[in-house]
RNA sequence: CGCGGGGUGGAGCAGCUGGCAGCUCGUUGGGCUCAUAACCCAAAGGUCACGAGGUUCGAAUCCCGUCCCCGCAACCA
């Protein structure tokens, strides 16, 4: 009979910078999940990979005097280098840039253009000729490009485009008649409200971005993100490639793991390129919350992620692995910090788990010389209930594992150590010196406990569990052994007594970390301090400053951040709008005098026309902030220079 | 009326297909000595944001209204 398969993935994680402790989340999630399956008996296949395409990873390449590739290949070896440290074991690891995914992007691009679904048309946009990029409306600063300053022109740009819109009502409804097909209803309703808003043809390709597949038959277009990234789920497993036996056997994916961030696409583009391919949509999309900082998600671009190597290495792998699967995201968001990652370990890990292991280990060596007695049979009730417990962990972590959720079983089963640490109380083995047979039974009951939980956490934290089953004596590592029939026949292991973790001081280790990470967000200031380039006096002289007084102060309508102000200005009264509604009451602002820009050309804001700018002081991320007043009050219109 | 998520003992969360309010940490008191100052027990602490609102024999859980927080969107000269 030919085993259940079992397909999972991690999103291709996008090769623009060092990954954080969010990634490794997705990843130590699908790791756990891929172990447990194969400890189930299924035909696992997990794939992990990098996205290495596209305009962000060429201009990093450039500021590193590299090629593209050559800094892709730089980078990705960090990445097998964290995965390994991880002990995240995937069977495939698939870049952008492999051959074989290129040729099959090309063809599945073709495909979908040769039956309709691509066709060409044009994107319309602004655009900066220096930069080769197209602007928003919206992104656009004073007008002019936000890279370079520069004026930009209405342009049109050819680009194929995919016929997104064709497939909405598609996806919706299979979104509807299939209930496990996304995990959290949450996303689910909020994928249905976008494509209920109506959906526009995706543009799939661009002239701009050089870095990137050509188009088989238009090689001046690159492939867009869409069509190259998504379909790696399938070309990594070879579709539409001479040899299709892998996709044959794999697809459809039974999970696809990501954060929620990147959901949208994989719930609705993703699953509209698969019907267009005629392809089966995989089972359940699960999109994860983040791990976030005092409400924040936690990322590179916030300059605030923790450094997982840095953890790792001072706390071992399965610390954080443990950390992860048990306080990690794996519905909403959960908040990190420092204190809350070691107190987690130092408490279940080193004084439940650890210290489990090394009274059972020592009374074994004391009593028995470390060797396991045979069972007698004469059972009391407080034996059979921990051997009981012990076997319906078994049962819930099954069930809790088909549902995707790694921190409930790593509940259910260090629920079982704190029973068994409870029933050392119960039974006080160090009053039993003199009745060996007792004294072995309940030495025995703790060692069948204690295999048991090890097997069970293979799947989360190999490591620990397999350091477990060394100081067991015991290779047995498959889930039947989690079994009263198993526990009667076990005898003869020699244990030896064994410390697997030492206690963490909390305080000690706080400061270390803290240490560590100002040491990073200096670092990141002093990329940051980029000076904007020198002015000429001239230009200085440009500038007119005044000194101007709030006469009124209101909120505008509809949007969030702006005040509308009339502020004095010598003989003349103007308005001005300005974006700091989250910093000022309106009320407040009235009668403090501050410093405007007076002669900055008039801009229509919410359709009001602002007439300067007033001036603020702030740091970054706004974080202090505060608009600047004279030293003593002056009157309005005085000139600032 | 833009979209969405949330408001549960000091902290962080679970419960939300309705039936005595639960988990981890913290606090207080006690116990034990096999073990890594670990382990075990007990206690204190919540009118489950608000509405003497609706449905129900019964609501944290479903419906309605209000307030507040957080994302996204809009907007930031």
């Amino acid at each position: 009979m030919e085993k259940e398969k079992f397909y999972i993935t991690t999103p291709i994680y996008y090769a623009s910078g060092d990954l954080h402790l969010g990634h490794c989340c997705t990843s130590v999630y699908a790791d756990a999940l891929a172990r447990w399956n194969k400890m189930l008996g299924k035909d696992v296949f997990f794939l992990t990979g990098s996205d290495e395409h596209g305009q962000k990873v060429a201009e990093k390449a450039e500021k590193a005097g590299l090629s593209p590739k050559q800094y892709c290949d730089e980078l990705v070896k960090k990445f097998y280098k964290l995965w390994e440290m991880l002990n995240v074991k995937y069977d495939k690891y698939i870049r952008t840039t492999d051959e074989d995914h290129v040729a099959t992007v090309q063809k599945i691009f073709k495909k979908l253009y040769d039956q309709g679904d691509i066709y060409l048309s044009s994107y319309e946009g602004l655009y900066c000729t220096p930069c080769e990029s197209f602007w928003t409306e919206s992104q656009l600063v004073d007008g002019k490009c936000p890279d370079c300053g520069r004026e930009v022109k209405k342009a049109k740009e050819e680009a194929y485009f995919f016929r997104l819109s064709k497939y909405g009502d598609k996806v919706k409804e299979y979104i509807l008649s299939h209930p496990d097909f996304i995990k959290m209803e949450s996303t689910k309703n909020e994928m249905i409200s976008f494509i209920d808003q109506g959906l526009n043809d995706l543009c799939v390709s661009r002239t701009s971005v050089k870095w990137g597949v050509p188009v088989p038959f238009d090689t001046k277009h690159t492939v867009y993100v869409w069509i190259d990234a998504l379909p790696n789920y399938i070309s990594a497993l070879g579709y539409l490639s001479s040899d299709e036996s892998k996709f044959k056997k794999y697809w459809p994916a039974d999970v696809h793991l990501m954060a929620k961030e990147i959901a949208r696409f994989h719930i609705i583009i993703w699953p509209a390129i698969l019907m267009a391919l005629g392809l089966p949509l995989p089972k359940t999309i699960h999109a994860h919350g983040w791990l976030t900082q005092s409400g924040v998600k936690m990322g590179k671009s916030l300059g605030n992620g923790f450094n997982p190597y840095v953890l790792c290495e001072r706390y071992g792998v399965d610390a954080v692995r443990y950390f992860l699967l048990k306080n990690g995201p794996i519905l909403g968001d959960a908040p990190y910090d420092n204190e809350t990652f070691l107190k987690t370990i130092n408490t279940d890990l080193v004084n439940d788990l650890a210290n489990l292991l090394s009274r059972t280990s020592a009374m074994l060596v004391q009593n028995f010389d470390g060797v396991l007695p045979k069972l007698s049979a004469n059972v009391q009730e407080v034996d059979a209930n921990l051997v009981n417990e012990t076997v319906e962990m078994k049962e819930n972590v099954e069930k809790l594992m088909q549902k995707l959720e790694t921190n409930n079983a790593l509940s259910a089963i260090f629920k079982v150590v704190r029973l068994a640490n409870k029933y050392i109380e119960d039974t006080a083995p160090w009053k039993e010196k003199e009745n060996k047979e007792r004294l072995g039974d309940i030495l025995h009951n703790l060692y069948f406990v204690l295999h048991s939980v090890a097997v069970a956490l293979l799947a989360f934290i190999p490591e620990t569990a397999q350091k477990i089953l060394e100081a067991l004596d015991n290779k047995d590592c498959l889930l039947e052994t989690i079994s009263k029939e198993y526990n009667n026949k076990l005898c003869g292991n020699k244990t030896q007594k064994t410390a697997l973790y030492q206690r963490l001081d909390i305080e000690k280790e706080i400061k270390y970390l803290e240490v560590d990470s100002v040491r990073e967000t200096e670092q990141k200031k002093e990329e940051k301090s980029n000076h904007k380039p020198d002015i000429t006096f001239d230009d200085f002289e440009k500038l007119e400053i005044m000194v101007g007084k709030i006469l009124t102060a209101e909120k505008v309508e509809n949007a969030d951040k702006l005040l509308k102000f009339s502020v004095k200005l010598g003989k003349e009264t103007r308005t001005i709008v300005s974006g700091v509604a989250m910093h000022y009451e309106a009320e407040y602002m009235v009668g403090k005098e501050v410093l405007v820009v007076t002669n900055l050309a008039p801009r229509k804001i919410r359709g009001i026309e602002s007439q300067g700018m007033i001036l603020y002081a702030y740091t970054d991320g706004d974080k202090e902030f505060c608009f600047v007043s004279p030293e003593k009050e002056i009157s309005d219109g005085a000139f600032v220079g």
